[in-house]
RNA sequence: CGGGGCGUGGCGCAGCGGUAGCGCACCCGCUUUGGGAGCGGGGGGUCGCAGGUUCAAAUCCUGCCGCCCCGACCA
């Protein structure tokens, strides 16, 4: 391919409207240019690098025995009506009418889709298991689209869909699409993280997440120093400390004036956090409720939200808080009997506390659990943070961003119970199929990629997913002998399968080198004056500083040998 | 959806009541050719949109729209 063939135009100034690392190279590189928020027009090189990534995809998918499909993006709303996903789906499904006044619905996944299209052709064990993927477009109208690619309205995903038999079954085809995906990244030249994960709107009970490890990312995770427990902050559990004493003493009611903070009452009665039982109060679903948790820790909303089975869970205002007869600084569950209660068992592993005493400028000292208080829930509410325990004892936890790149989920039976996906077992018995979902950011992992890998000089994407390996520039293409020496290496270059771009456009040599670092490519090859005298060719890899001079014979070899192909 | 910021040639910005400017990019000519070239000439903007105030609005007022950032939310 030729430069001039392109549409390869370099910004020089950064775009005001990025913030974002890969964001601005992709705009100053010139691989995408933005349409609206969170849409994006991919440019000819963004292209062929997100070709590239796409085919390591497929490649992988199909590898591991994967069908390739092709599903809709646009969709009666009725089937979103049958999973009931229709109005809880968030954001709400973008949709609109045809002539006809039905309602379309733009696909924001297609679990649905999937599961319409298993259930009409596998009636019997004997056609399961399969796994089914597509690389499709998506739409889900994000509140807030953020950084270029990584957080986008419209994208395209690798989406895959296993249908099994039993849980057996279904631990196979989970396994085989986390080995996948980790040659997928692999390939793609990305070290990623695998993270129990909380699974979310999707629904299901396991789920896994692959992060790359970027300071730009959204993602918090929390891993051991032997990297053998790794999880989502919202899932990440720990060791909780254990401060019970061996003596329970009598409660008593003490006095605390304006100490309506925990640090404060820490202050005050100069005790440690975990002395105190904190009490946060919550709106979930519409109803109060107060949780409970041992003051050195923090409520993981995530987790309380999935104790409580709640869609939406919020801090109460401060109204609520009034209306459901507490005091603002001075609540407990204590004789709350008819509030439900939420207790982290961190509360089990302490003693004598200090509680609120449900009673303005009044807190209970020597609270204990449960002679004092009781909850119809208890378990693990707790955030975990850098320096607790990791939950398998291997050391303290290690907090650290990352983007989300990959995510999978068994789905278990959720969708093909609503949506009647049915087989026949061995016995004649009919039974709901077991499903899982898998899926990968196609326009995400091109960032996320540029995120790890560029410079002070631009992007520095792996060979694998660059838009083009090497870099043909001539050095004044006006001589006759420059110019004939690049199109007789370009053609040698391509007729042995080079992945090689031939920069032919009129601009002095600075400009070039400057647009093949910004761009990325990962090999570079000059042809110059300078070089003919020594009769060589003049090859750079974007991470060396210094140039190799070769023969042309071995140039293909060398090539080769350089992006280990 | 809450908070903040910004909309002026393709990009980055200045101008903030009185003839719309600068740098980069672009076009033409000459020179130049190893890290975003030099000189000369040139083209391009209903100043986001709609109202209003004024003799006069890019500039002041009102409303709307768009975009970015933080938060909420989120495969």
């Amino acid at each position: 391919m030729k430069a001039s063939n392109l549409l390869l135009k370099t910004l020089r100034d950064i775009p005001s409207d990025a913030e974002n690392i890969s964001h601005r190279l992709l705009l100053r590189a010139g691989y995408v240019q933005q349409v609206a928020a969170g849409i994006f027009s991919l440019l000819p090189i963004g292209n062929r690098s997100i070709s590239k990534i796409r085919k390591i995809v497929r490649e992988e998918m199909n590898l591991s025995g994967c069908a390739e499909v092709n599903m809709p993006v646009i969709q009666p709303k009725e089937l979103w009506e049958e999973s009931g996903r229709a109005e809880t789906f968030f954001p709400p499904l973008a949709n609109f009418k045809d002539r006809r006044e039905r309602t379309l619905v733009i696909a924001p996944t297609h679990e649905e889709t999937a599961t319409s299209m298993i259930r009409s052709f596998v009636s019997s064990y004997r056609d399961l298991p399969i796994t089914i993927y597509q690389i499709q477009t998506k739409f889900r109208d994000e509140t807030r689209p953020r950084g270029g690619l990584l957080r986008v309205r419209e994208f395209e995903m690798k989406d895959a869909y296993s249908f099994d038999v039993d849980e057996k079954g279904l631990d196979k085809s989970f396994e085989i699409m986390v080995k996948t995906y980790k040659n997928i990244f692999a390939r793609c030249g990305l070290d990623v993280v695998i993270v129990d994960a909380d699974s979310g709107g999707i629904g299901g009970k396991e789920s896994k997440e692959f992060v790359l490890i970027a300071d730009s990312g959204d993602d918090t995770i929390l891993i051991s120093p032997d990297e053998s427990y790794a999880a989502n902050l919202e899932k990440a559990e720990f060791i909780k400390t254990d401060y019970s004493e061996d003596k329970i003493l009598d409660k008593e009611l003490i006095e605390t004036k304006h100490i309506n903070t925990i640090e404060k009452l820490s202050d005050f009665c100069k005790i440690p956090k975990n002395k105190i039982a904190k009490s946060v109060i919550y709106n979930s679903d519409g109803e109060i409720i107060i949780a409970t948790i041992r003051a050195d820790y923090d409520v993981n909303e995530t987790k309380l939200r999935n104790i409580l089975g709640s869609k939406e869970l919020r801090i109460a205002s401060s109204q609520e808080v009034i209306n459901a007869g507490f005091i603002p600084g001075y609540a407990s569950p204590i004789n709350k009997s008819n509030v439900k209660s939420v207790i982290d068992n961190s509360i089990e592993l302490g003693s004598n506390y200090i509680a609120g005493a449900n009673k303005e400028h009044f807190h209970l000292k020597n609270v204990n659990y449960p002679r004092d208080f009781k909850s119809e829930i208890i378990g693990d509410i707790a955030e975990a943070k850098e320096g607790f325990q990791s939950p398998n004892n291997s050391g303290e936890l290690i907090s650290k961003k990352g983007i989300e790149v990959g995510h999978v989920f068994k789905l278990g039976c959720i969708y093909s119970e609503v949506m009647r996906a049915d087989f026949t077992d061995k016995n004649g018995d009919t039974k709901p199929i077991l499903m899982g979902c898998y899926g990968i950011g196609i326009g995400r992992l091109l960032a996320a990629a540029i995120e790890a890998n560029h410079d002070d000089n631009g992007i520095n994407l792996p060979p694998s997913i660059s838009p083009f390996t090497v870099n043909l520039i001539g050095i004044n293409l006006d001589e006759e002998k420059v110019k004939n020496k690049c199109n007789i290496i370009y053609d040698l270059l391509l007729n042995n399968g080079v992945d090689v771009l031939f920069d032919d456009r009129d601009l002095p040599p600075g400009v070039k080198f400057k647009d093949s670092d910004l761009a990325g490519f990962p090999v570079r090859i000059i042809i110059s004056k300078k070089n003919f005298e020594k009769n060589t060719i003049e090859i750079k890899s974007r991470n060396d500083s210094n140039s190799d001079y070769i023969s042309e014979t071995k140039l293909v070899d060398y090539i080769n040998n350089l992006i280990n192909i």
